[in-house]
This record gives C-alpha cells, sequence and structure tokens, in this order.
DNA sequence: CGCATTCACTTAACATGTTAAGTATCTCCC
DNA sequence: GGGAGATACTTAACATGTTAAGTGAATGCG
C-alpha cells in the first residue's frame, strides 16, 4: 500500500495544521476557539441567519453548531429569536459585544493571513485554493446518495 | 474582512472533508475511525514503534493517540510492550488480528483512492500535494518557538 | 551518591466531530 | 381538519482535538 504519510487526506491535515498553528494562539488569547471564530465571521457578514444556514456556511455540523451557538448565547456574544413565520426556525445575529470581541481579533489576525500570503506567494496560495476547490467539485455526489441507494 | 468562505483554512477544511467522506462509510463498516485507520497504516510499515515516534508519523497529539492505543490493544488489534533498555518507553506493534483487518480494507480504500485519482487527475493530484507540502514548509518554524521567545 | 531536571508517556478537562435518536413545528393531501 | 410525513433544530453518546497537569523512570551534575 502507499505510504500513508503522503497520502491525500493527510498531506491536507498536515496543511491545514500548520496554518491553523499560526491563529490558534491569537484567538486563545481573545477567549475563542476556531469554530467560535468561524460563527463569528460568519455572522458578521450578515443580518441575521437561520441555524442550518448558519451551519452550511460556517461548514459546521449541526450538532456542533447548536452546541457552540448555546455558548455563545451565554456569553451574549450572539442573540436569537424565534422567527415569526416559523416557529422552528432560529434566527441568530452577533451582538454589540460580539462585534467588538471581533474588532479586537481581526487586525492579529490579519497580520497572520499577510504574513501567511507573504511567505507563500500571492499568485500560489490562489492557485492552491483553485486547486482545492475544483477537489471539492471533483468529488462532489460521489458521496453519501449513491451508498445509501445501493444499500437499500 | 475578507470573505471567510475563501479563506484558506476555509478551503483546506473543505477539500479535506470532501476527500474523507469518501473514505468513512467503508472504514465505518470495518469498525474502525480514521485515525484508528492511521495508526494501523503507520504500524503495519514497521516491526515495532516507540508511542512518540508513533505520534510523530500518525500526525495524532500524545492525548488523542494514549486513548487509541488502549482501545486497539483491548480489541487485541495491537500489542505493546515496555522496552527492555528504557522502562518509559512503550513498544507497539500490529497484531496478527490487526494485519487481517488492514487486509480486509484495504482494497475497498483503494479503490476508493484509485476513484479519487482518476477523478482529479493523476498529474494534478501530485502537483496538489506538492503544492501542499510547499505549504507546511513555507510555515514551519513560523509558530510557537518565536511566540514564546517574545513572551518571556 | 543524591537530587533537580528532563523525558515518555498518561490523565484530566473541556471543546468539537460524527452519527443516531428525540422533539416540536409545519405541510400537504385526503 | 387531521394525521402522515417532512423540516429545523436539539440531545445523546461516543471518539478525537487541544491544552495543562500528573506520574514514573532516566540523566546529568555537583
Amino acid at each position: 500500500m502507499r505510504d500513508f504519510s503522503r497520502s491525500l487526506p493527510m498531506s491536507l491535515l498536515r496543511a491545514r495544521e500548520a496554518v491553523m498553528r499560526q491563529f490558534r494562539p491569537s484567538l486563545r488569547q481573545h477567549g475563542l476557539t476556531e469554530q467560535q471564530w468561524r460563527i463569528l465571521r460568519a455572522l458578521a457578514a450578515i443580518e441575521t441567519v437561520e441555524v442550518t444556514e448558519l451551519a452550511r456556511t460556517a461548514f459546521l455540523l449541526g450538532p456542533s453548531l447548536s452546541r457552540i451557538l448555546r455558548d455563545l448565547e451565554a456569553r451574549q456574544l450572539i442573540e436569537r429569536r424565534t422567527a415569526k413565520t416559523d416557529q422552528r426556525r432560529s434566527m441568530v445575529s452577533i451582538s454589540e459585544k460580539g462585534v467588538k470581541l471581533m474588532a479586537s481579533v481581526a487586525p492579529s489576525s490579519e497580520a497572520i493571513y499577510a504574513e501567511i500570503t507573504r511567505r507563500y506567494g500571492v499568485r500560489k496560495l490562489a492557485e492552491l485554493q483553485e486547486m482545492l476547490g475544483e477537489l471539492e467539485q471533483s468529488l462532489a455526489g460521489l458521496g453519501a446518495s449513491e451508498e445509501a441507494i445501493a444499500e437499500e
């Protein structure tokens, strides 16, 4: 079998870890995890969102998001209210306090991103992201649905 | 701030998830998680290893590895014994049962990898991995050490 | 020698990933 | 209009990620 240290999942994991290692200390100093930061960033760009839509945007599974929103709400970084038209839906938005926290984190976060871009190269970074997007595209629809049909 | 859905960590996360989504069902059918599979693969290529070295190879943190080894040992998929020369070190190796399990998983795993390669393209895949490796390299040594010095 | 330090893990504690099951609400169709 | 099925979450249960602290064994050095 192929040396697994050179497998695609491993390459992706290692690369992502190398990148996240840069950001975590800064986020941690502000009392945020990577996922909490993702959620705040997703909320900052929008008025309010449904939980399901937020899960899609922040690329989190429902259960994870559910827990994190509970905590962020307890810390008053976000606000929720149930939609008027559909009692099942919960509308989420970032709070004033959340906005301020983001403002205090953003500079360092931007600086780190800039340094990564500088080291790797702007053009190369764009190319890498393009290739990652294509990988994702090429695998879209290969997974769950067909298998599910086959198993039934 | 840059649309975070196009940030590098997000691109890497999405790409990796797209890939792993292909493997998880098969592994799950054999009662293995992604990490357990990584450990077995790392062990298959070697006689015995120390835990620390295995952590490096399988790219797992010590505490995660510690737990997983405990479980894999209970399932008799691996074997451990303490090193003669240094009682602190635990030498790990795959068991006969572990080898058999691997043999039963490998074909499907190889088939999935082949399909991914086919869809994305052999040359392109190699290029992507090359670029991921370079990203990792370009960030090596940017993180913990300097910060630690600065904080002291 | 003896003891402080380092080393190789392991435990602990908390946060998230992952799948399955539960709950409340809504929709649609008879 | 009422009940079956779909929808939007939430809870639960188990596994891992992440950091800090703990434990026992080796090492170095005065």
